[in-house]
RNA sequence: GCCCUUGUAGCUCAGGGGAUAGAGCAUCCGCCUCCUAAGCGGAGGGUCGCAGGUUCGAUUCCUGCCAAGGGCACCA
């Protein structure tokens, strides 16, 4: 529709320009009206020409009305306010659209060719060192949504969960679960400061008593043996002590893991595997309660093992972008936009998370995927410089990368005020508010705004919790399908479609409005990376049911053809309601 | 110090260079004999952080300043 009366307009403006005898590249702008006074589409076209054209812009909008081709969808066009162009389209060519969108149901507005090419979508990859915050969930329901987003308007979407199962933080999970087995055992061996306290690192220790007895177990003594004093900074203590305290601590813990690994052997190995196994476990569990998947979960341990990392290290030198400096090995970076160059493998020869995980989107290239999407929470923004300066510098691509920053969440409730968000876990979250409202409220921000969830709303099965605004638009629409088997009626879509020629008075125009802006919406939701242009598209869409159902009856009995059109127009919104949840992950309850 | 994000109604936030800046919550007033009142209609509430610039036109784009949050490792 918009393309066809930017075609009316571009034909005018090539006639219009012929009678002056002027050249000039003018882009034809047309945009849907925000107010139906000013009819359905609105150009600025005579405002642009006015300075170039040295002519008032009304006087240029009456003559490229004038010169406008007549088309059977338009049925008046308005010249208003400074010298808009308005468009008020004929009510048939708004009315189609319910007849397309029974058609095609719920891939109304989509594109499935994949004409875009493939995509990977990496999103959560939480370390499995401990349960999903409230901030991972936000990633998840953004990296979700955006997936069936890109996946609804032609790309190939391939979803990945990256398990960072290779570095020091799994060995520091390793110890404290061995702490706590010891602690089973009688062995009196303090936790360290850095190492995880929680609750759930109990439970894997226990198991593993259970399993192994004492198989495990050494004395405390020779654990601690030769070992220093782990410092513990006092509350008087400047900031420069803490400071110092904390190396030290580091220094302990780094020390501890090479005792156990020294006293364990091969047996350190069970520990880490089963304090891994444990945590991968819990976060499977609260990704699959929230109602998101991922195609593959791929593990840097793996990539590791399998030799592929040094393989990619490899490739870089023999691209001559690495050279060795003070012992490590650099990549050269900075020539690509990063601040400085980076160090790949340390002098005392380990890889730095980088390495791998610089190998790890290599991998993903390798399999046949020229776009990467990342998406990350804020506190990795500036990371985001030395991937993508790297990627460029494999790819030559400076597209082939494609980070969505997520902001971070703080929780607020009316009882305990605001709070950090890392302390409360997604699985409490989803377990009390429901996969529905958490997702919704997570997904009703700009992914790049900074995001205060009211968890007592969330939790709320009030009128008060906006989930239920759009899923009870579409427990109405369903009701009323229910009334009409109950009352013996029935309703044909093939028949239905001949009487949408009834659907006119305000409520239905507004409802044909939005319907025949979803397709245009989901491109532009995609296309900016917003999927909470979505929500609020539903909610307006909502809105506009509601406002029916409030003032007209849909069972008309009196009039069956009137019933059959109004019947065709809720189930098309129905229908749409029912594809937009589903892009959020939401459900659509045919009863409320 | 440098980099990124944000600043819009009392609160939480939408807003695609356009006409009178919107929604939800909160406050106030109405609407169920009728397909679900988890709904609808109405009222009040604004220096779009501040100052410049670009433009016929700026909440929107650019620059500077102020404020909030985050980031600046041979950590992961």
């Amino acid at each position: 529709m918009k393309e066809h009366l930017q075609e009316l307009l571009a034909t005018a403006l090539k006639r219009l320009f012929a009678d002056a005898g002027v050249e000039h590249a003018a882009t034809i702008q047309l945009d849907p009206t925000k107010d139906a006074k000013f009819g359905d589409f609105q150009s600025n076209l005579a405002l642009q020409l006015a300075k170039p054209l040295g002519k008032p812009p009304r006087m240029i909008a009456e003559a490229l009305v004038k010169m406008l081709p007549d088309s059977t969808r338009v049925a008046r066009i308005e010249i208003a306010g400074p010298g808009f162009i308005n468009f008020f389209l004929a009510p048939a060519a708004f009315q189609a659209v319910v007849a397309e969108i029974i058609e095609q149901g719920e891939d109304y507005g989509c594109d499935r060719s994949g004409n875009k090419g493939r995509i990977m979508v990496e999103f959560v990859s939480a370390n499995p060192t401990g349960p999903m915050h409230v901030g991972h969930g936000r990633g998840a329901a953004y990296g979700d949504s955006i997936s069936k987003l890109l996946a609804a308007t032609g790309w190939q979407v391939w979803r990945e969960y990256y398990i960072n199962d290779a570095g020091r933080q799994v060995d520091i999970l390793a110890l404290s679960v061995w702490v706590r087995y010891l602690e089973l055992c009688g062995e009196n061996v303090p936790l360290p400061q850095r190492a995880y306290p929680a609750e759930y690192i109990r439970k894997t220790a226990q198991v593993l008593h259970s399993e192994h007895g004492d198989g495990l177990r050494f004395p405390a003594a020779t654990v601690l043996d030769d070992l220093p004093q782990e410092p513990i900074p006092g509350p008087a203590d400047s900031e420069q002590e803490k400071a110092a305290a904390k190396t030290g601590q580091e220094t302990y813990m780094d020390a501890l893991i090479v005792r156990a690994k020294t006293l364990l052997g091969e047996r350190y190995e069970l520990i880490r595997k089963a304090a891994l196994t444990d945590q991968l476990a819990a976060i499977r569990k609260t990704l699959a309660d929230f109602n998101v998947e991922f195609d593959q979960w791929s593990s840097e341990r793996e990539l590791v093992d399998s030799g592929f990392v040094s393989t990619a290290l490899t490739r870089l030198e023999q691209m001559n972008l690495t050279y060795e400096k003070d012992g490590a090995l650099w990549m050269r970076t900075e020539q690509y936009g990063d601040e400085k160059d980076r160090v790949l493998i340390k002098a005392d020869g380990s890889a730095t998370y980088f390495c791998n995980d610089l190998a790890y989107h290599v991998n993903k290239l390798d399999r046949g995927y020229p776009t990467l999407m990342d998406v990350w929470g804020a506190d990795h923004h500036g990371y985001i410089a030395r991937v993508r300066a790297a990627i460029e510098a494999l790819t030559q691509r400076k597209d082939a990368l494609n980070v969505q920053l997520i902001q971070f969440v703080t929780l607020s409730s009316g009882r305990m005020g605001k709070r950090s968000g890392n302390f409360v876990t997604l699985q409490d979250l989803v377990d009390e508010a429901g996969t529905d409202a958490t997702r919704f409220f997570y997904l009703t921000r700009s992914h790049d705004q900074h995001l205060e969830f009211d968890i007592d709303l969330a939790r709320s099965q009030s009128n008060d919790n906006p989930v239920y605004y759009v899923q009870y638009a579409h427990a109405r629409i369903c009701r009323v399908f229910e009334q009409l088997v109950e009352k013996g009626g029935d309703w044909d879509p093939l028949t239905a479609k001949l009487t949408l020629h009834r659907l006119t008075n305000e409520h239905e125009k507004t409802l044909l409005t939005l319907l025949n802006r979803y397709p245009d919406m989901l491109e532009r939701a995609a296309s900016a990376y917003t999927p909470h242009t979505v929500v609020f598209f539903l909610k307006d869409l909502a809105e506009a049911l509601h406002g029916y159902y409030n003032v007209h009856r849909f069972l008309v009995e009196d009039d069956p053809e009137l019933q059959a059109a109004r019947l065709a127009l809720i189930a098309a919104t129905g229908t749409v309601i029912r594809a937009g949840l589903k892009i959020l992950g939401v459900s659509a309850p045919e009863k409320m």
